[in-house]
DNA sequence: CTTGACTCTGTAGTATGGTACAGGCTTGAT
DNA sequence: ATCAAGCCTGTACCATACTACAGAGTCAAG
């Protein structure tokens, strides 16, 4: 496969070629091969990569732990144990974003149907929304 | 209701002292009343708001992201249909982000089962995972 | 009525995640 | 051969979201 110059995967995955370098630097990018006159060539499998760093960050995922996701995956050079561990706090992590999003979403809900109704009741129902953090750290009282 | 100094907002809410100053200055929270000697005086209230703030963070969501949020409720002085249509784009950005996030956590699900079958053939699944992005209103499926 | 913890305003600095040049070399089409 | 478009490195700058003083006033226990 003939590789992507910088200019063409910016443009596939939508980021600016300045955030590709800044990521290749920071490690979220392996360090790509050059050509003789010193042009990256990045393998398309870059494109995919930067999507889902562009996803993730939407997540309120910070580059630090996309950085450790990507970094997860199974392979005979690292403890497997050690990585199915990282993969399920991870995970851990993920279910309880869902549940706050739901809470969030479901308070959002009975704000549009209040107001379908026209009824001017429901003073501010998202903020009882993430009420009581649900699960790990922080079980004041 | 006796109102609390900004000290023990911070401690309640598990929030610096300085980011309650910097959330009032930025329009998160009322301009809170003053005492005589110009102290802050909260009601307990601004402890919630608080929670949800941080909580909101962690979701994704940008200070300007949680103040339209934070301002969003039936009130007579605002255009219900407004309000409604807010409430509702908002709905379908965390709708998105609950896909997402599904997506993640199978991918990584995948992983650790992966690893604990000791079979090491995934070879990075979680870059798989947010293909194709749903992209807002297009559910496609 | 002192003392120490707390609060005030204002300004400045930090970390994160980019974004924008400047000055120069490379490539590809004419 | 020329020349715009694209790439290189390096540095500087930006927005967001805090965080840390400095210097001064306030409160409350002993």
């Amino acid at each position: 496969m003939k590789p992507l110059t910088i200019g063409k995967v910016a443009e596939r995955a939508a980021v600016g070629i300045e955030t590709i370098r800044f990521y290749e630097r920071e490690g979220l990018l392996d360090t790509p091969t050059r050509s003789a006159s010193g042009y990256r060539q990045f393998d398309v499998s870059v494109v995919k990569r930067l999507q889902f760093i562009s996803r993730a960050k939407e997540l309120g995922f910070t580059l630090k732990e996309i950085r450790e996701l990507l970094s997860l995956r199974v392979d005979s050079d690292i403890c497997c144990e050690d990585v199915k561990a990282k993969a399920d706090a991870k995970i851990a992590d993920i279910e309880n974003k869902i549940v706050s999003l739901r809470k969030m979403k479901k308070a959002l809900t009975q704000l549009s149907t209040a107001c379908g109704a026209s009824e001017a009741t429901a003073e501010c129902p998202i903020l009882e929304a993430l009420d009581g953090k649900q699960a790990r750290r922080t079980q004041r009282k």
